[in-house]
DNA sequence: CCTCGTTATGTAAACGCTTTCATATAATTT
DNA sequence: AAATTATATGAAAGCGTTTACATAACGAGG
């Protein structure tokens, strides 16, 4: 039933009564051989159920066809939708994507990293650029390309989307509404450039009119919708209470209304919310969720196009920058502060 | 910087006066070699920058350290989480993780699993156990473990969850509560078991009580809330109304409920809704979502356990069956009957 | 001393494939 | 008919490792 040992290009070339050259050629390259040979050997390779091994082939070729995507955390809708359409449109072209995600640990991503190199990957994909000299180095002396997605540094291809900016029109918003007193919720800043650029862009909105945001008014969460109910509680209790709640991803945003709205307050009318993101479910919420739209699936299938036209040599030479462009999306968590 | 060639067990061989085969054993097995040899081999790869070139130590030794998983989508927490799991346990046990998705199609997952196939992988993840012989066949060709998970069939590892007796919970607790007409949005059914099994459970629950589920009353939809919307859409034209919905994935439940409050109609008073996996959101929304907890994240670390014990060689011969309990988790979508 | 283990190291053969380079045959030109 | 060119195929050289197998050095036991 089950032939012992897997078969290899040898085993059709006896059986074919052809060379393994031949073989390979009619494998990878079928114009350069004649038909009917091409045809026995074809007929031969499937009676065999041949599988090309492609660890033999990246080894003497040099290319797995493999892309190495390194992302915070795999539970999160942002980051499953970049990877789905990375993953689409690799998957297209031949390449596999080989996944690793590091809990946003600097040092768990460099071991993610190093062993993705070391894998023989032909690209590698991060999120971000804020990691250490040395993983950087790391990165440098694999003289693979490398796509940073969301934030990146120059001197490597990057797809962007302006996460300051963001901050910026969420808090503008606000403060056209005729809000004074914010309440953020954030995620950890430590080695998150998206994180720290929505909060500064927030500082800067602020700033324009003369306002200024105390810590006091920041809470540091995880990234889930029970992590932003307790920011919402903590910011509750700050006297005065903040007329409206920015969460810096959607998530925290839907859990801090939740909090407001399970403790009685009537939103928007008594309290704002906005969050930042546009998931999916923020526009099916009661009432609808203000955020701002920030594609991550279009940020995946642009990652994807900028790593192939590297691989394919078609693109060569300095970095290229992708800027995609973001939006306030103004729903019904939002009104005129009732202040 | 030079384009330096990568350092091979050949150039530090050279450099430190040594053999190859010693290097080797330097790095791999460093207790057969002598102290001082090891020493200055050692710095000399340090010197040069030796990273192991893992696609040739694959080909000899034939294995190559990395799993390969094939799930329906990357799109939905539910694979997420099973994903983000087995990702912590793999990767702490030295393994990488290849991820593919085939958007339910079942030649894109033959596809995906013959490349993770030709790639070398030391063993397989899939999820349910509807594929057509062919692909069967290939994995059976390809000798390496495999995990099944959710459904899966005999002669194969796998992690289950009782698909049918969550649509017999959710159903029997609706007809607990005095429904006699039920609407189902469910995903599509073909070449998906746990769809199928779910709406089956469904159908069998009903029979317990001698009702019937005829096909108007079942809304094959994509897995999203939007879909859910619609299905409810379609279902709120049956005369007369059915007074409960079951969204067989908590995405069609929620997009239901959201549809019918946002025609007015009181949830759970006058209509009651319920879903089946128990995704984060579920909890937080108003009403909380009546669901059956489906322990995706476990399942992800299950298999892993699973596929790490057939890798270390500890478990051998006989399939092995995990089987995950499952839970009714009543919320506030669901009430009595009106009727 | 000579044989017998140990122990440390080197030699060389795989692993399965791609890819020059050379050769043989067929097709085209002079 | 000879010379040139194109086309098909084969032989063989790697790609960077691991791993039998062989060799050499060194005590120990007889």
């Amino acid at each position: 039933m089950s032939p012992k040992r897997k078969a290899t290009l040898t085993d059709i070339a006896r059986e074919s009564g052809t060379s393994i050259a031949t073989v390979s050629r009619a494998m990878s390259q079928p114009g350069l051989v004649q038909p009917d040979t091409l045809e026995r050997v074809r007929q031969v390779a499937v009676r065999l159920g041949y599988v090309p091994n492609r660890r033999a082939r990246a080894l003497v070729s040099g290319r797995s066809n493999t892309i190495g995507v390194v992302v915070p955390t795999l539970n999160s809708p942002i980051f499953s939708a970049a990877l789905q359409e990375m993953q689409k449109a690799f998957s297209s072209n031949g390449y596999q994507l080989l996944i690793a995600s590091h809990e946003y640990d600097t040092a768990a991503e460099a071991a993610a990293l190093s062993q993705l190199i070391s894998h023989g990957v032909d690209g590698l994909v991060v999120v971000g650029a804020a990691r250490p000299q040395s993983t950087w180095a790391m990165i440098n002396t694999a003289e693979i390309p490398l796509v940073q997605l969301w934030e990146g540094r120059e001197g490597y291809d990057r797809v962007l989307v302006d996460s300051f900016e963001a901050g910026v029109l969420v808090a503008r918003h606000l403060l056209d509404l005729g809000h004074k007193k914010l309440g953020v919720i954030c995620g950890k800043l430590q080695n998150n450039d998206r994180q720290t650029a929505r909060v500064n862009g927030i500082r800067s909105a602020l700033a324009e009119r003369g306002l200024h945001l105390p810590n006091s008014q920041v809470s540091e969460q995880p990234l889930t919708i029970s992590a932003g109910r307790s920011g919402c509680m903590t910011l509750l209790e700050l006297v005065p209470r903040p007329t409206a709640i920015i969460g810096t991803v959607d998530m925290l945003a839907i859990g801090a209304m939740i909090e407001a709205q399970g403790r009685g307050i009537p939103v928007p009318e008594m309290m704002s919310f906005a969050g930042i993101d546009n998931v999916d479910v923020t526009a099916h919420l009661s009432p609808s969720l203000t955020t701002v739209d920030m594609p991550a699936a279009s940020i995946g299938s642009e990652a994807a196009a900028l790593m192939l036209s590297r691989l394919d040599g078609i693109k060569e030479g300095t970095d290229q920058a992708v800027q995609l462009p973001i939006s306030l999306v103004v729903r019904h968590s939002t009104t005129r502060s009732p202040l």
